[in-house]
RNA sequence: GGUCCCGUGGUGAAGUGGAGUUCACGCCGGCCUGUCAAGCCGGAGGUCGCGGGUUCGAACCCCGUCGGGACCGCCA
């Protein structure tokens, strides 16, 4: 039907007769014989001069048929690609009208309502930034399958109905037909699989996977999302980070960016440094130790706080009044710290803040000088336990510093070496797993497994791009004795292991490899590769915060027949 | 489960106790031979999300509810 496509067309295809198929774009009217439209399809727009008398209008889909013709004398448009040449004595054959949308398919609609570009999407859609984030996915997901598969990992594909295994996240689970009161699930991820694919001796496995999750949705959540999924056999964490970092390199450079250098920092660096387990590195205003500063400090908050940290909120002063402040620190309260303290530097470079005239002028000096402050800078500081500390400053620094997330220049890092166990579980006094119960503990500190739970380290790790966690992944536990003795710590008994992980760990009876992999996002990926902050921008037909899609109005209800046929019966809505 | 913000012709906004009022875009009709977000003239288009309350009077204040968004919880 067509010869070309409508932003192909350029000045060396002057005199060529070509036909172009598209939707009209816009329509310019100059009297009875002249109109300009421009058709639109994916790839541009090209202008066609033609008969006024022609009745095109908007989103009409056409064909047209004309001589590709320079632009007369002063009508050249250096703004449009194909802005040197026009279609002249065109033939017009409209293929379907269309009624007028509902909102203007250009980028004027980045300000209509999502609900509204959700509920007619297929018209979103057809819009240049849409087009652009669908063709960007693309282009990532092709090329994290060229790297993979030429780092010799094979795709293999996992079911789609599983097991229910309540740990972790909310269950989607469907309903058996033939053993009615019998569910599957929705995987979560294919975990379960790939480490029997390593047992089964596939070596090196990838999949490109749907996950969901019934959990609430976010900016950087959806129920259904796609990760690349990996495992490899007989490797190291570094193996992991190889193969997952060519990937994610592959994938930004497919989109057009650059992902720069992959660094590494260990947990507790990035929690001393950041106070955060995801660590944005794009800016700077790091936390920094006060403990000695203030360690013989007369000032009862400070006093004998097991840690004492700060921020400089570098020229923030004027810009934050007592009523920000306020919320600051009722935000910190909230979090768990006892309070804030803040110091605004003035002019002169005195300290002003409520709490100065507790301070003595040399701890005033030390303070100044650790944060090297200067006139204008506002200073926050959190005296509480290490965690406490950390996690609130690692908060406001991200409250008062932190860039949109897809603003450049890029800084990937991976987190390692986060701690087998976070805490201990309130009611059981037992130690809680970090990442899951089937990861490898680092090799130095096997011997504090029973001494010190807490001070373990695991060799399970996150890769963060600009302050958002892109996936996790560790290094598995492949021999039963060790996994026994975590089962041990974490109070489950043999008996309760075989009943709940029974069909996942008894294969690992019958040879297991060593093995770990990872797990990567690809919707955050090319969220923040396509320049956008909210994944749902880069999924054609994702679904709203309550979980609903505008567009086909699912969840609905079903026909109680079906209800019959699976054994099931609603119950009335609670009141 | 919680906190906060939003809901006004098809779209986006203004209106915050005094008449469904206003602006821009779009739409329909007319004019117009070089526009490119064309221009000019005219016109149509509304359950101010929904329900209740306060008031002489509510788009506006209050309560509830539905829908959308950001975040906390949650996401081993």
């Amino acid at each position: 039907m067509r010869t070309h496509q409508c932003g192909e067309l350029r000045a060396e295809h002057i005199g060529q007769t070509v036909s172009l198929c598209g939707w009209v774009a816009t329509r310019r009217e100059h009297g009875e014989k002249l109109a300009f439209v421009d058709i639109r399809d994916h790839t541009g727009v090209t202008q066609a001069v033609v008969d006024n008398s022609v009745d095109v209008r908007a989103e009409y889909v056409v064909r047209v048929t004309g001589t590709v013709a320079a632009r007369p004398g002063e009508n050249l448009n250096d703004r449009l690609p194909t802005g040197a040449i026009e279609l002249q004595d065109v033939v017009v054959e409209v293929l379907n009208a269309a009624e007028p949308p509902p909102f203007p398919i250009n980028e004027r609609a980045d300000q209509v309502a999502e609900g509204t570009r959700l509920q007619y999407r297929y018209l979103d859609i057809r819009r240049e930034r849409m087009q652009k984030n669908l063709r960007i996915r693309a282009a990532v997901n092709s090329a994290i399958r060229r790297s993979m598969e030429d780092q010799g990992f094979l795709e293999i594909e996992t079911p789609m109905l599983v097991p229910s295994t309540p740990e972790g996240a909310r269950e989607f689970i469907v309903p058996s037909r033939q053993q009615p009161g019998s569910f599957y699930a929705l995987p979560q991820s294919p975990q379960l699989f790939k480490q029997l694919l390593m047992v089964a001796g596939i070596d090196r496995y990838y999949q490109i996977a749907r996950c969901l999750r019934d959990e609430d949705l976010r900016a950087d959540r959806q129920y259904e999302f796609m990760q690349l999924d990996a495992e490899l056999s007989f490797g190291s964490q570094d193996d992991v980070f190889e193969a997952i970092g060519s990937a994610v390199v592959a994938a930004a450079e497919a989109a057009g960016q650059h992902a720069g250098e992959i660094v590494k920092i260990t947990w507790h660096d990035a929690m001393n440094r950041f106070g955060i387990d995801k660590p944005d590195l794009r800016f700077g205003m790091e936390l920094v130790d006060l403990t000695d500063v203030f360690a013989t400090t007369g000032f009862k908050a400070f006093a004998g706080a097991a840690a004492i940290k700060g921020i400089n909120a570098t020229a923030k002063a004027e810009e934050y009044g007592r009523n920000k402040l306020d919320a600051m620190t009722d935000k910190a309260k909230k979090m768990g710290a006892k309070g804030l303290v803040w110091l605004k530097v003035a002019a002169d470079g005195t300290l002003e803040s409520p709490v100065a005239k507790f301070l003595s002028e040399g701890e005033q000096a030390a303070v100044k000088a650790a944060l090297e402050a200067q006139p204008g800078d506002l200073l926050l500081i959190v005296a509480d336990s290490w965690m406490t500390a950390c996690e609130v400053l690692g908060t406001l620094r991200n409250d008062l510093g932190r860039p949109p997330v897809h603003e450049g220049p890029y800084r990937f890092v991976w987190v390692v070496d986060f701690p087998l166990f976070i805490g201990v579980d309130d009611v059981s006094g037992r130690p809680k797993p970090g990442h899951h119960p089937f990861t490898q503990p680092h090799p130095d500190d096997l011997h504090l497994l029973e001494i010190e739970p807490l001070k373990v380290r695991s060799q399970a790790y996150d890769l963060v791009f600009n302050g958002w966690e892109l996936g996790s992944g560790s290094i598995r536990i492949h021999q039963p004795e060790l996994q026994a003795r975590i089962f041990g710590l974490l109070g489950i008994s043999p008996e309760d292991a075989d009943r709940r992980f029974g069909f996942f760990l008894n294969p690992f009876r019958y040879g297991a490899p060593p093995h770990g992999g990872f797990g990567l996002g690809i919707d955050r990926l090319v969220a923040i590769l396509a320049g956008e902050e909210n994944i749902r921008e880069v999924i054609a037909f994702p679904k709203t915060q309550s979980g609903m899609d505008p567009m086909t109005n699912a969840p609905t209800p079903v026909d109680p027949k079906q209800l019959d046929d699976l054994g099931i019966r609603v119950l009335p809505p609670k009141a």
